[in-house]
DNA sequence: ACCTGAACACCGTTCAAGT
DNA sequence: ACCTGAACACCGTTCAAGT
């Protein structure tokens, strides 16, 4: 994109002139300091310092707001998630670069799991797409491994994403678990639950995340083996 | 619970008295026909005939109804998934439960999300711990897949059920697939993409869904091969 | 064409007043 | 104790009037 500047000397214009980006800027930054409850209109229109109505000459309505601003956040992440060798590996980055966004703004994750068509979860079909291609899956085992893989993506990025709206700093969410964990051991007695539970206080999220779409990898080479024996099916 | 009925012949009381059970069926009813955007107290206590501020008696806030309304929904799946004796046929039932809950009750999907630490979701990973438990998973290990498969039912449901709520009937719902196969070629030229938009004019959610479970179920069982011989580690 | 801000039709929640 | 419904403090969106 170009941007071409009027050669004034002491440029008279302020930095006014609201656009779809500047609309777009304004709502992450209220998304980010007061969630997704906090980003009305009139905050976006105050932030901006110009009447209720104007926006709505650059935007749709507040859908149409949110959904570009979660594209604004995911935007660079999936530009950069293209080129990578090893097929495994992209899409480890490229998990990995969508939890890092919705951790930072956890208010993405909500909004990826609300509208399925939006471009930003299309791109991330498009790549999931391509790797699972060069490791030789096809057809439909292409279409159910990437749904899968999708899915796990973004429902496990949302629900991390909703403890950590809970919980911001460490050690508010040091209290968030041993809360979990304390309730987990009361409501249910089974051994299980007590070792979970225990586990649950040192567990690293985005090792756990990263961890799932290892399986998931795993659970794609195993039944379409391409490497090493096949398991059997039942 | 026993109801106690209060003996005289012809009962003079309606079916009043407001309770918690009156009111979240209520909500599960409005927000079956309406959607959660339709769920406002206004139209709770419309349908239940009675002041606006009523309902404050037996449900702390919105948020707790809509929670309320999802337990009801979810409660009889989650009950009725304990007891298969293969740990794989009782995940799949599982997931296929609270799938098949979703798809009926959309606004469950994006309920579930939503809180963490809520019952059904609590329930939901007690059961999934138990079942891994007996395929012999343990630990660590235990803990990232049982994460895995709970993050990928929870979100893949809710993505399907973001679909479903945008078309409800089988009609919309192939225009709707059709809208969105023809969109995505458009935008990519990739043949691969082609080849992907035929797949999805096609498919089953449900089978696709399935299908995701089973990929976690083959990846859990290689990567801790209880079951013919292990796949090497990259 | 773009912006303003009053006005409209809604919300969730509270609370004095009733039974 | 439970219910009522007016009142309060908000919303998103529209639109005549301004520049």
């Amino acid at each position: 994109m170009v941007v071409v500047a009027t050669s004034s000397p002491r440029s008279p214009r302020r930095t006014d002139a609201l656009s779809r980006e500047r609309i777009v800027e304004a709502s992450i930054a209220i998304l980010d300091a007061a969630g997704e409850n906090g980003l009305t209109v009139r905050a976006v229109t105050a932030h901006l310092s110009t009447g209720r109505g104007a926006i709505y000459h650059h935007v749709a309505n507040k859908d149409d707001l949110l959904a570009e601003a979660a594209a604004g956040v995911l935007g660079p992440v999936l530009a950069g998630a293209e080129g990578d060798d090893d097929p495994r590996q992209a899409i480890r980055t490229l998990a990995l670069g969508i939890f890092d966004a919705i951790d930072a703004h956890p208010w993405v994750g909500a909004q990826l799991s609300r509208e399925p068509l939006q471009p930003a979860v299309l791109a991330v079909w498009r790549i999931v797409g391509i790797q699972l291609h060069k490791l030789g899956i096809a057809e439909t085992a292409l279409a159910d491994a990437g749904s899968a893989l999708v899915n796990y993506v973004l429902g496990a990025a949302a629900q991390y994403a909703a403890g950590a709206r809970r919980a911001p700093d460490d050690a508010s969410r040091r209290r968030y678990l041993e809360r979990l964990a304390a309730e987990w051991v009361r409501l249910d007695p089974h051994p299980l639950v007590g070792a979970s539970a225990s586990l649950l206080r040192e567990h690293d999220d985005r090792e756990q995340f990263v961890a799932g779409v290892d399986i998931f990898l795993a659970g794609v080479t195993c039944l379409h083996g391409n490497r090493g024996p096949a398991a059997g099916e039942g």
